[in-house]
RNA sequence: CGGGGUGUGGCGCAGCUUGGUAGCGCACUCGCUUUGGGAGCGAGGGGCCGUGGGUUCAAAUCCCGCCACCCCGACCA
């Protein structure tokens, strides 16, 4: 293949574009790869398409290496199936929906479980079809409440997404290794650093999930590692370790006090101090139990319902932590004290929540046996040595509570936690029967009766990995592709335009003839310096310049990743540059 | 959805306060010169000033609505 800059459908920006904040964004619209069409939505240029194929041609290569099956669904779907798996209302309003000119009701699929379950129930029928596993790598559409940093996050994007059906969960547990392991091959010949995280299955159930994600500072994600060990979460997956149990009668008896003008923690642990409450000087924020109350609301429910948490008062709620704890429904901050007079604002205990009917959830760390000093439930009071097990009994535990760098790892003993942010580039899961349940997806077993399938869902963000490459690979001049995934495999610079032009439109056509990929600048009264920006813009990983010292039989070859340059004698270079290239693609298989 | 900011040729911006027939740099076209690190001179082409309404003799400029984009938050396989 070879490309002529002089009329490639290419036009470099010398200056970033006001409105592209990320690295990624920033160089793939100055260097000429993708293009805003939409809100959300980009169109691919010539060099864009090539690496978005060449990504996409190394993912469907790990998906056919481990027997995965290409299917193409149609993104444009009826709401029926969708209805039947209650996921029309779950996405509610991530979801493109349209009417048809009958006012039939359809969507723009966000991904295709209910289809790829109905596709098995209609072709498969016993036990002998299974396991089998399918994919497609399509476009998808969300309507994202915010879409941001070009491709990183948009209302359209091509994503693979594939489904694995077993028998029982023994096959699950397989495929899902299986799964896990060529995704790891994918996103290591894509050049990405990467890590895999413990995550919340969220409304997909099933028992187990992980993401992939690429580690840069402008990901969304928050993630945690260890010092010690190889533990790794999404933040909204981390568990905190419980204390031991101790004994509820261990306390001296619960006693009230005033406490004026102290609806914050920070202004009770001072009076607490000031005032010596239960003959104590030492009180900290982490012996105080804070009682947040939220509004919970069920996917399509009419109202919300009360939930309060109780955690120690030195740690925020993280909302994001409690949203994914307990997805589907969506919870916010209450404000309706105005309709509950019961609860004190800034003076709440967990003593009464049982008698008030008030779904009562706490922190790990409030364990039975421990004591608080917390909301007397009045105005300007509080109350010491509130223990659980004895003044209140939780309905249960949440993690609700912020993760802090530096938290005990919940993998080991030793270790702390540490913070990192990151892109979600894959995310793989255990499903199980949701799917294969709604549509009743049974085949024949082997001792003659109905089993269902199981199913697992892997789905990896195909253009957004683009995007998260170029955040990984890029420096100050701009891209820098790695080798497997550059639209070109060499930059051909003619650095000037009588027998340098002519020299390297001969070499163009001889590299490409030996299976190379080239882009040769052959742009006549565009000076060299130009042609230089342009090329470490462009971020090929080899640029060969054909220059001053052409008349001597030799040609410049450049590294962009590292900046070497060497002089190299014409005769040779075709085969040098076929073995050099070769190699470097080899490698990364 | 809440808060903040921005919309003027392909890109980056000025003009708006104080209304009077749209400007600069880059890019693009032509000519000559130049040619290894974003060249020089000369001549050109290209703009419903985001959009709809209003005020006014007159609106890029003032007023109201809407739309889009960016950032923060909420939301988000």
């Amino acid at each position: 293949m070879l490309l002529r800059t002089s009329t490639l459908l290419l036009r470099t920006l010398r200056e970033d574009p006001a409105d592209a904040e990320v690295p990624s964004h920033r160089l793939l619209l100055r260097a000429g790869y993708v293009r805003r069409a939409a809100p959300g939505g980009y169109t691919w240029l010539p060099l864009g398409k090539l690496v978005l194929d060449r990504v996409t041609e190394i993912v469907r290569s790990e998906m056919t290496a481990i027997g995965d099956q290409e299917v193409h669904f149609p993104a444009l779907l009826p709401a029926e199936p969708y209805r039947t798996s209650g996921r029309w209302t779950e996405y509610g309003d991530d979801i493109f929906t349209l009417a048809d000119r009958k006012g039939a009701e359809h969507l723009l699929a966000p991904t295709h479980e209910e289809m790829a379950a109905l596709l098995v129930k209609d072709l498969f029928t016993s036990y002998r079809d299974f396991p089998v596993t399918l994919f497609q790598i399509q476009t998808k559409f969300r309507d994202e409440a915010r879409p941001r940093a070009g491709l990183l996050r948009g209302r359209e994007f091509l994503m693979k997404d594939a489904y694995s059906f077993d028998l029982d969960e023994a096959g699950l547990a397989e495929s899902y290794e299986r799964h896990q392991a060529a995704y790891r091959r994918v996103f290591d010949r894509l050049g990405l650093d990467y890590t895999v995280v413990h995550a919340m299955s969220g409304a997909m159930g099933g028992s187990a999930s992980e993401e992939f994600l690429a580690a840069t500072p402008v990901g969304e994600d928050t993630f945690v590692g260890c010092t010690a060990c190889d533990y790794a979460a999404n933040t909204e997956a981390v568990t905190t370790r419980a204390p031991a149990a101790g004994d509820p009668d261990a306390h001296r008896a619960s006693e009230v006090h005033d406490t004026p003008e102290t609806p914050t923690i920070a202004s009770l642990v001072e009076l607490a101090n000031a005032r010596r409450l239960a003959d104590r000087d030492d009180w900290t924020a982490a012996d105080t139990l804070k009682n947040v109350v939220l509004s919970v609301r069920r996917p399509g429910a009419e109202s919300s319902d009360l939930l309060v948490i109780g955690l120690p008062g030195d740690r925020e709620v993280d909302l994001k932590r409690v949203g994914a704890a307990l997805h589907p429904a969506t919870v916010t901050v209450f404000d309706g004290w105005a309709e509950r007079p019961e609860l004190v604002r800034g003076y709440i205990g967990p003593q009464v929540m049982a008698k008030l009917g008030i779904r009562y959830l706490v922190d790990p760390r409030v364990v039975t046996g421990t004591a608080w000093l917390t909301g007397a439930n009045e105005p300007g009071r509080h109350a010491t040595d509130v223990v659980a097990g004895r003044d209140f009994t939780p309905d249960g535990t949440i993690e609700a509570a912020e993760v802090r760098p530096g938290d005990p790892c919940p993998a080991c003993d030793t270790g702390e936690l540490t913070m990192r942010r990151g892109i979600e580039i894959g995310h793989i899961f255990q499903l199980g029967r949701r799917f294969t349940d709604a549509f009743a997806v049974d085949v024949l077993g082997a001792a003659g009766k109905p089993v269902r399938p199981t199913m697992g869902c892997y789905g990896i963000g195909v253009s957004r990995a683009v995007a998260a490459i170029a955040e990984q690979h890029h420096d100050e001049r701009g891209l820098v592709w790695p080798a497997a995934i550059a639209p070109v495999d060499v930059h051909l610079i003619a650095a000037g335009k009588g027998p340098q032009l002519d020299a390297a439109l001969d070499l163009g056509g001889r590299l490409s003839a030996a299976g190379l990929r080239v882009l040769v600048d052959d742009r006549v009264n565009v000076s060299a310096g130009v042609k230089f920006t342009d090329a470490e813009l462009i971020g090929i990983p080899r640029a060969v310049v054909v220059g001053r010292r052409l008349a001597d039989g030799y040609v410049e070859l450049r590294d962009r990743a590292g900046g070497e340059r060497v002089e190299l004698p014409v005769d040779g270079l075709v085969e040098r540059l076929a073995d050099e290239v070769g190699a470097a693609l080899r490698n990364r298989v």
